[in-house]
DNA sequence: TGACAATAATTGCCTAGGCATATACATTCG
DNA sequence: CGAATGTATATGCCTAGGCAATTATTGTCA
């Protein structure tokens, strides 16, 4: 590793204490989207029974396969007790099922079912929707500098959490 | 107004279903990043005794004064019921103290106490200092285009919910 | 081998939010 | 005036997440 790698850049000075202001903050106004696009896909979702908080385990063993309670809970940014009894619903309702596995018996593997499979069908696309909707308006010079703006900071407080 | 007013921009149509990916979804980045905002902020603040939930509405009496519990509950795009019992807490540690108005005797004007005032000072200094350590190696222009484009979003959004 | 630390998942207890409903008050309109 | 409607807040019931402790299993090391 270089210098460089090492040293991080450091904190920007664009806040300041003294003339704060709630709706300029990045922090309130990103709130205040991703509120907004979860309602929006909440209410096309609803009516294939699932909730925000479940399509996102699922989406993610249709990407990656079979994967560890701790595994998504990771993904999902959840506590792994969560994670638990968010599978209970999930397994009750018969959209994933656990199994042991043998080589390290500790661990679960989820497996998606075809229920599952079924239920997540139309979640890409009211996704896709859902986000161009919010990025009516914007060129596409416009979404890539977005997304690139994104990737950093989601980067560095990362990188900050892992610093502690 | 005038017909392109009264036109919002088509959405657009960055996102595509068959090829979607979470990792490079504006929704799914903010709520990685807001997430790690709110984690940090909530370490420093807890050792002033408050929840992320709660400095919010604190902060809205300290800028705007008293206000009613639907005034809070819109700011903080919380449920009516929800904000009930968060006062509930907050005026139990002494934070704030609901009157009960005397022209509209349906309506509770709710007012930041001393003890809520001492527990927010803070609170500016912390969220400042979060949202600058997450904007590390941001120039200023690439920090007002963010702005800009998340300010946009906002707004489509709010009309996205208005329109129904 | 056997004690001890580490890891995966689960469970209990707490706070917390959404939705429907209840209660109290206000406004409107016949 | 008085019934109907609307509005502000509060409450009950449900789902849901964070944290700490528990259990089962694995790995480590003297």
């Amino acid at each position: 590793m270089t210098k460089t790698a090492l040293r991080p850049d450091p904190p920007a000075d664009f806040y300041r204490a003294a003339n704060y202001c709630a709706e300029e903050s990045m922090g309130f106004l990103m709130k205040r989207i991703v509120q907004s696009v979860v309602y929006q896909a909440d209410k096309e979702l609803d009516l294939h029974g699932l909730t925000s908080a479940q399509w996102g385990p699922l989406m993610r063993l249709k990407t990656v396969g079979p994967a560890t309670v701790a595994d998504l809970a990771r993904w999902v940014q959840l506590d792994a007790g969560a994670m638990t009894r968010l599978l209970d619903r999930l397994e009750k309702k018969g959209l994933c099922k656990r199994v042991r596995s043998t080589e390290d018996r500790r661990v679960v593997k989820v497996e998606l079912t075809t229920g599952g499979e079924a239920a997540i069908a139309e979640v890409p696309a009211v996704l896709a929707a859902v986000m161009n909707a919010h990025l009516a308006g914007f060129s596409r010079a416009e979404w890539q500098a977005l997304k690139s703006y994104l990737l950093r900071i989601a980067k560095t407080g990362e990188a900050m959490r892992e610093a502690g």
